[in-house]
DNA sequence: ATCTGGTGAATGAATAATCATTCATTATGG
DNA sequence: CCATAATGAATGATTATTCATTCACCAGAT
């Protein structure tokens, strides 16, 4: 039961599954290449997880946890909903420029939690899309936003625009355009829609 | 080699193995399982494909082909590039109504191709893709959509609206409202984002 | 200073399952 | 009859996980 969490060696396999598992792919990495990518051996990363599902499940979160503050901290310095959809769509993709790896695996993994784990709820993601769902909304009780958009539509479209131009960006080796002018783009049309 | 392809028990191999796949994903999808629901012998399915792997590659290039036809031909009858985002919307949600197993695996495996395996160049993804891309920069030529648009984000960003949105709706048990809504607020919001 | 024994972390070779794939054999139908 | 398709038990590789053992550290005793 209870594995050691918040010491310097669990987050060190963390970082090398996170390397392994971006590069690789969950099932084709091997405990023990992650146990040699974090320079210990194969039996103490069973010291720290339960097992191979777990540093999938372990490492989402505290990726997660992570973005999710940060991107909280960055939107409520803004004021008008406009503005907090731009800056999300752009500290979105900056982030995924400055973690790569950690994309892939959101990009892959969140998709394959539903059958991989049909027990892990995505509380995480959840969490992150509903961050858009209620700027959507106050922007609708300020009356920026039109009343008839449905925000459980709205933060999924939005959301689904950016991922999928971030897994492009992510997997083109080179990059045609700047995250700045896209994620610009993207919140443009976006705004544009729903605006009333 | 060149095994039998287009017979029968060629498109019940891709059927059972459509069907696995979409529940248990593809790793843990064991090549006796799939035998067993396409009601043939194990050995039987390697005379009709080469490994596991190029189950998947077929079964995806196979499904693409269909969804493919089927737009190209359902768009072609419209004319106004804004009726054709509009109707690609619809059909790409219809589809994924209809055809939920197929849903799953091409929300899945266009993302796991990548890493799954370097050298298939997902081609027919790409082609599906560029359909959007080419209603848009139609749609620049007429002068209804902005100038400034850039064909290669605007493509990503519907696509991956429409997607994320069906990620959810294959997902969700209870259905909170109906594709056509959902295609219809979509394309709405891109439809005015783009437009000039 | 030195010894002793206790504790828990770390190790990595051995284990025990799991499955994709093969192939000798059998069935089928033209 | 022959050729081709189909079978499914056996094979052989692969790997997640275990666990007996070692190691590092420290507290108290001498």
């Amino acid at each position: 039961m209870s594995k050691k969490k918040n010491t310097e060696k669990y987050y060190r396999i963390i970082q090398a599954a996170t390397k392994m598992f971006a590069r690789k792919g969950f099932y084709k990495t091997r405990i023990s290449e992650i146990a040699m990518e974090a320079q210990v051996a194969d039996g103490t990363v069973y010291i720290y997880f339960e097992n191979k599902d777990d540093i999938l499940i372990s490492l989402f979160e505290e990726q997660m946890k992570v973005v999710i503050d940060n991107m909280v901290g960055q939107i409520s310095r803004e004021d008008d909903p406009v503005k907090k959809l731009e800056k999300f769509a752009l500290i979105h993709l900056q982030l995924i420029e400055q973690n790569p790896d950690m994309a892939e695996i959101i990009q892959v993994e969140v998709r394959q939690s539903s059958k991989f784990m049909k027990e892990y709820k995505n509380e995480k993601f959840a969490q992150y899309l509903d961050l858009i769902g209620e700027i959507v909304r106050e922007g609708q009780e300020n009356g920026v936003f039109k009343k008839d958009v449905i925000p459980g539509v709205a933060k999924r479209a939005f959301f689904g625009a950016l991922d999928e131009m971030s897994r492009f960006w992510v997997l083109s080796t080179r990059k045609q355009y700047d995250i700045k002018t896209a994620a610009k783009q993207i919140s443009e049309y976006f705004l544009n829609g729903i605006q009333g």
